[in-house]
DNA sequence: ATTAAATGTAATTTATATATTGCATTATTC
DNA sequence: GAATAATGCAATATATAAATTACATTTAAT
């Protein structure tokens, strides 16, 4: 589960505590899904996104390898 | 919870079966994401996207009430 | 070098996404 | 208009996202 996250949200000027508050979620499901440990909800996914003001495009991607078989 | 799914797996030429079984979901998750009743993982998301040939941000965005508060 | 802030991470619990089975209802096709 | 395929949906079970608490480590400021 590689992201962009960690960018957008250094690049938002904000710390991890600041966008789990904005988000709704703990600090640790934000270092979670930064280290790519975590597989989020679309929901999250997109309060993210409006959070550091970028797409789910633009933060959010498949690797080649989750895309030959389903292991999650 | 609203989406493209639907519109998405048709024009794709998609029986519900059949995008349940590109993405190695059940027909039941399929069909609750299209009734906007579940919040997908992003892993699943992004599945769908790849199956149906979109992108994430064509296939899912937010909506102003979920946008307000936190709820969910 | 100390202090404080930011981050990584582990253990346990809770909420919920998804699976499974089954049946009802709504299209399609003959 | 029967038969069949496709879809909606309910109940229960399981897997896992996310919460909670807590502590260790790393980074930044003084």
């Amino acid at each position: 589960m590689e992201n962009n996250v960690k960018v957008a949200r250094v690049q938002a000027d904000l710390t991890q505590q600041q966008l789990a508050d904005k988000v709704g979620v703990t600090r640790q499901t934000i270092s979670l899904i930064e280290k790519g440990k975590y597989n989020p909800t679309l929901k999250l996914c997109l309060a993210i996104c409006h959070a550091v003001d970028k797409t789910l495009d633009e933060i959010f991607w498949l690797n080649k390898e989750s895309e030959k078989d389903g292991k999650n």
